[in-house]
DNA sequence: CTCCTTATTGATAACCGTTATCAATAAGAT
DNA sequence: ATCTTATTGATAACGGTTATCAATAAGGAG
């Protein structure tokens, strides 16, 4: 267990290490606090959050490990519609999953309960679109819009 | 057809006029432009666009039209990544399509041949996360990410 | 057609998320 | 312990979008 309760996760040392990346302080925090949260952040939440436990960090260092971070495919950015990018982490726990999100409140449901139809489907589009378009499919986002209970009184 | 080029579209004056807004010149300007494209197009670009049709429009004026549009279901903003809010037309000839972006040069395809199986498994997860999630389902957004045959060089 | 109400417009400034700059700092190899 | 250089934090700058507000014009009433 390091100062920053980052126990399990010695991990992100190894890989930043491999990358040629250096291990410090501000980068730990941030990665502490995704994997605590496992929810869709933006970076000034991040922030806020990593202040508490690094309060010289700064917020340009924030967007700075952020972006490392999803270029090492780390974390996701998540784009829900609010005008501000919120990122995830990509735990082992946290599976690919899909968004439903509110168009109202703009709340997120992470849905990742996938029967084996849809797991095929997507698998069989994807080979497709790649055989029709020519082109290497590398991923895929998959949004529902909608109005949630609250907000639909 | 009335000086804008914009012939067989006076279907907007009465959906426009219906809703209580006014149909001027700014608007029709900005509707031609994006019937004739048809392609992802930010603001500023529409803009561009427009005032080579109605040189005294300001961009703020784009903005807010788009914006209205956007409300009234006449066009999809359409987000690639690229930091800017992009948008579509909804016409009848353009149906409901997914995306492939590359995301290298930030290119996009659209992708609108269904197969019956893909619109039928759409149509179930929709039902599905309508009673699993108790939302109501308005609409999706599904984008496949790569790279394409230009970029993989 | 003319008048009148009020939605709409355009110029400008403000806003806010994100990024560039740059001297100071510290990771980690030697 | 030293040294190279990646990283950092403060600040300013940037770019897309939005708020402000007086001037304009759409379109209904007469």
């Amino acid at each position: 267990m390091n100062r920053n309760g980052l126990g399990r996760n010695k991990g992100w040392h190894r890989i930043m290490h491999g990358r040629g990346f250096r291990v410090t302080a501000p980068r730990e925090a941030v990665l502490s606090v995704l994997e605590k949260e496992k929810t869709h952040l933006s970076a000034k939440e991040i922030y806020a959050k990593v202040i508490v436990i690094e309060p010289s960090v700064g917020l340009t260092t924030i967007y700075r490990t952020l972006e490392m971070l999803a270029e090492m495919g780390v974390i996701n950015r998540v784009e829900i519609g609010d005008k501000t990018t919120r990122y995830e982490i990509k735990s082992n726990s946290s599976k690919h999953h899909h968004h439903i999100i509110c168009t109202n409140c703009r709340k997120v449901i992470d849905y990742s309960e996938f029967s084996e139809e849809e797991k095929k489907l997507f698998t069989k589009m994807t080979k497709n679109i790649e055989k029709k378009y020519n082109v290497k499919i590398t991923g895929h986002n998959v949004q529902f819009f909608g109005i949630c209970l609250d907000c639909e009184k």
